[in-house]
DNA sequence: GATGACAGCATTGTTAACAGTTTCGTCAAC
DNA sequence: GTTGACGAAACTGTTAACAATGCTGTCATC
């Protein structure tokens, strides 16, 4: 993931457009879990990985924690958020509630290059898996969730799944078996034979069907730890 | 509208507590249109109506934007946020897939307190329409549907219906007709009967009947307040 | 050796001053 | 009377210094 070019004369990138593209970072980091939950994430850190102000760090920081992504400790600091079993259930019952429908909603509205998209998306998944590529594994099978909330065409509900999606990173994290750290990809297959048939409804229930197996993979007594380097993990390639 | 009463004693309030406070009342002004869109929210003038520095204001702001409540203009300021016809849309979209889900599972675990609680509430909003209690009543209505959510007990989902009943008042601002300001309690009242009646599908079906007959009676063509901005209109896509 | 107080260090939180931009009013020109 | 340029004022964006808090390593005591 490179950083949008920008050639002399564009306007540089100011405000916003600053902290959208870290927190975006900082979500690609947590979702192919070189994040793992209850990481330090520390102002001075992060403005040597970005290479900005603290006050850029400080607002992006706040950010990421009203996304529940983060956990803003008062005097203590940032920490990758480490969400409890209860609100791994919570995330899951938010998502059977908006997946399904979203899914539904993305077969018909689907044009025939979204299929296209999904289906090159899917061979990917499929590539990274067989070559034990575990990171890109698990980006793209969350990047799939996510694609399928573009393809629906409703902003409300992407920004909904992105939060969840990367959420739901954070738990398989913590609550994951070791083996299992993404969506098997033949259940995308089978939603993706969905879309090329064109019916709605079964993609509906496939995905239910998907994330139910996902949540029930799960062990809810279990926790993990460990420790990153920032600097490392956000250098620029 | 007076500071929230701290004794001697408390610990004072810091860090996040401030703009969760300031986010939560600036949400509360727009359910009940007393921020139309469009309204420019200055910092200074911000600063002196919650007396805190410039900074808690700054990041409340943000954190308003984060949920599209208020717009950030670079260089120019914050202005409550003017969903166009195309956001309308997908926020009823989203309404209509989270909020029947949600009710059905309000009515699973509803308590007899709750059900009581909503009941009280009913009353209350019946009491501010008959009053002609305009805020009073818009605010009920909104407030209604966070119920339904709380009862659910999910604050993920909580969280986000926060989020769209708030901009679902500015939508009514802007597309609503002038007579209909608020859900008609009816409605509500209808949905009341399936929690006594303990029928979970029949208030799914009532608030997504509910929710339809909203958006249906915005005109989601006509802007109402007036001037069309020449500069957006041309702005290039 | 383990424990607790203490001091120095590192990190976060806050404030204030400064810089940059927009906005608004004035005034001159047509 | 309208339009456009100019300048002052108001506001937002940024930075840096300062204050406050938490953390860590040392040393004395039991």
């Amino acid at each position: 993931m490179t950083k949008a070019p920008y050639r002399l004369g564009d306007d540089v990138p100011v405000g916003d457009l600053v902290e959208e593209s870290i927190v975006e970072r900082i979500f690609s980091a947590v979702v192919e879990q070189r994040l793992p939950p209850g990481t330090k994430l520390s102002e001075l850190a992060l403005c040597e990985a970005f290479g900005v102000g603290r006050m850029h760090i400080r607002r992006s920081l706040l950010l990421l924690s009203s996304r529940e992504v983060v956990d803003l400790q008062p005097n203590r600091g940032a920490f990758v958020a480490s969400p409890t079993a209860e609100q791994a259930r919570q995330i899951f019952e938010a998502r059977l509630t908006l997946e399904p429908s979203i899914t539904r909603l993305a077969v018909e509205r689907a044009t025939e290059s979204d299929i296209a998209e999904l289906s090159a998306h899917l061979k990917m998944e499929h590539d990274a898996n067989h070559n034990e590529n575990r990171n890109e594994a698990i980006r793209l099978s969350g990047q799939f969730h996510i694609l399928l909330a573009q393809i629906a065409q409703n902003a409300v509900m992407l920004r909904m799944i992105k939060e969840l999606v990367t959420r739901t990173s954070l738990i398989i994290g913590i609550f994951g078996k070791p083996t299992l750290a993404s969506c098997r990809d033949d259940d995308h297959e089978r939603i993706l034979s969905a879309f090329t048939a064109r019916d709605g409804e079964a993609a509906r229930d496939l995905m239910a069907e998907h994330l139910r197996e996902i949540e029930g993979s799960l062990d809810l007594d279990i926790k993990k730890n460990g420790v990153v380097d920032l600097v490392s993990l956000f250098a620029r390639p």
